[in-house]
DNA sequence: GGCAGAATAGAACGACCGTTCGTTTAATGT
DNA sequence: ACATTAAACGAACGGTCGTTCTATTCTGCC
């Protein structure tokens, strides 16, 4: 029978299966080693018939670097968007940021880091892609920071950028640490870190912020 | 018999010529992207010719790796060793540290930073080299902060692998944001973050630690 | 000035790269 | 069951890669 797959032809399900390699493949060695070759051997297919799928390598990569960003979000945001507003989701929001690639069963690191650090001194889509979807990022951590601040937990003048800015810090120092140095403390320290930056960034007493955030940048 | 060869010989001027292509090059995009023909091209010698400095591009990128690890040295912590021991070195330390691939006219980013990230999942040569160096900065950088403990300026408890944990968050993540997003605030955000790290973990009132550091690992 | 040895050049190699093209197989709609 | 079209294949292309080998040029020492 077709149950729900109506249109999902033959070859949306193989393209499926190419781009799950592909994560894969990123997650571990990073977006520049997506070669059609080795890919097709992965699959199974051969170079010119997974070749089709994309029109050319950078399509590929774009289109892996996609379905990366959407399983980010799936697995990170998503999830964060049952709990309740606050403190309490910025806590689930870095809490699954540094454990996702874990949770999607990657053998590396998370791809869209690694893009980040790949494409930031290389011109050209790929740059562009990872900028713009780290932007993107950025700006909703600072939401749900602003969300914290207008709950009265986080101190009315507290620098939403700044405070994304460190955590963005302590998740790259988690990754860092973890798989080149092996350390498996370093979720710990990771979550030891946002902690304090809670702390030092809390409101004083049990007043919710009076004024509605005035200058929200 | 040639004697010691005190004199540079002709060949290991050349040699400095190509290492000081190849650390420009591994600053703009990676160790990766150290390959013969192009390292060739840039300092004008025939792929051969470079070739025979080198035994093979592996040795070649693990000697752009020494040498970039040699820069840092000499550019982060060296400086730092003519300032006085304790918060004002360490101060030193990490505003050396972002800022010394401007200061190295490096067109990139950090060398040693980007090789972390090249190499933390691809086993090899590199990625041992890579990781040593990353544990000896670690431990240097975690004297420091010990001696500021020592020197009363931080309080007795200070947990040094944290405090070297969240400098290298902010250190990754004042690079990622100046790099990707071309945010000129980055580095007075890490500067702040810095700042804010000292303040958390500052002897609460001027009494320098009494006990000599027991616990330091 | 001449000579040994170091330094560099040049051509060639096999392997892999992304891409193209014509053909063949498999899935789909009727 | 059959015609149509989507999907995959296989061979070939020009290019670059790291590496090897031989030949040439240059340097430093007597």
């Amino acid at each position: 029978m077709s149950p729900q797959v109506l249109k999902a032809r033959k070859g949306e399900e193989t393209r499926a299966q190419i781009l799950e390699a592909a994560v894969q493949q990123a997650s571990e060695a990073g977006f520049e080693s997506l070669t059609i070759g080795t890919l097709a051997e992965r699959t199974g297919l051969s170079k010119s018939g997974l070749f089709a799928h994309f029109g050319s390598r950078t399509d590929l990569q774009i289109a892996a670097l996609d379905e990366s960003s959407r399983r980010f979000t799936e697995a990170v945001f998503l999830p964060a968007l049952k709990v309740p507003r606050g403190l309490k989701r910025l806590r689930a929001l870095f809490g699954n940021w540094i454990v996702w690639p874990e949770r999607a069963k990657l053998r590396g690191s998370c791809p869209m880091q690694a893009a980040s650090a790949e494409y930031d001194d290389q011109p050209g889509p790929m740059r562009v892609a990872v900028a713009e979807r780290q932007r993107h990022l950025a700006r909703e951590l600072a939401k749900a920071v602003q969300l914290a601040v207008d709950s009265g937990e986080l101190r009315a003048g507290t620098d939403a950028g700044q405070f994304v800015f460190e955590m963005f810090g302590l998740v790259l120092a988690c990754y860092h640490t973890q798989r080149l140095l092996g350390d498996a403390g370093a979720r710990a320290r990771a979550l030891a870190g946002f902690e304090r930056l809670v702390d030092a960034n809390r409101a004083t007493a049990g007043k919710p912020a009076s004024r509605p955030a005035a200058a929200r940048r």
